[in-house]
DNA sequence: GGGATAGTACTACCTGGGTAGTTTATCCCT
DNA sequence: AGGGATAAACTACCCAGGTAGTACTATCCC
């Protein structure tokens, strides 16, 4: 029930170091976003501390360092973001968002195949009456 | 090649109705939200202020009144905002967004039928050497 | 003609993302 | 012990979206 998490392109950036670390100091992460974003080390800390406000991270100290944690999943943050703009622009409908998608552009034959195949699966899950179905 | 159209949620719902109606007094636009936003009449006006020096609207004096009009379509912001959002969650990869509304969530039965029959469409299309296919 | 009205211009403020310099506390090494 | 290196705290900006009050002005109506 996190109260919906939209993120920014440098907080997603973070994130997405602490998603894959488990958890890390500043410096880790400055280090880890150096090559791609060369920002300045007290950048990122004040992102995090902003993060850490917003809830989205933690930390617990470590000697003088700060570890942090993520403290809502990639999943979760992918989801509402998506949720987010679904609603901003279908008005909720994702199936909306996807038909877009499928029409607009992006998807090329091979993707489609995939999709087609994917999709499938899903009918065939949603055809049996709840069985334990592993996510 | 707009430089990516990126609105807000006001952004939109005015863009709404200047798509509905084709063009628009601040007046128009604030009585067509009334009654969903409630906002003052200034707010109105000074956001489609900010959203022609944007570029996204236009306006032409009638004798007192502006009446502004849209300057891109419905479609190029949906898509440039749909792709800016893949840009920033699926590193591009449209058909990962696409998967991932299918596999997370809130794509009903019904309307996977829909979009398998959707894709299979599309994947005959793809499949004829480029014929002219209707936009 | 003169006040009410409609409509735009100007200004201001809040929020959140992004960016970073400066200051202060502290650790560790020579 | 002294001094450089580290790390966090504090402070400050910029930008864009959102929200709106106040000021100014053309114009309509009586």
């Amino acid at each position: 029930m996190t109260p919906t998490e939209m993120l920014g392109k440098l907080q997603l950036a973070i994130m997405r170091v602490l998603w894959t670390m488990g958890e890390a100091t500043v410096a880790d992460v400055h280090r880890a976003l150096e090559e791609s974003h060369g920002l300045a080390f007290t950048t990122i800390a004040t992102m995090l501390k902003k993060m850490e406000a917003k809830g989205v991270v933690d930390h617990r100290t470590e000697g003088r360092r700060f570890i942090y944690q993520p403290t809502v999943t990639e999943d979760a943050v992918t989801r509402s973001m998506v949720a987010d703009l679904a609603e901003r622009l279908f008005d909720g409908r994702a199936a909306a968002l996807v038909s877009h998608l499928l029409e607009s552009h992006e998807v090329d034959a091979r993707e489609l195949e995939e999709l087609r195949r994917r999709i499938a699966a899903r009918e065939n899950l949603e055809k049996q009456p709840k069985k334990e179905r592993g996510r």
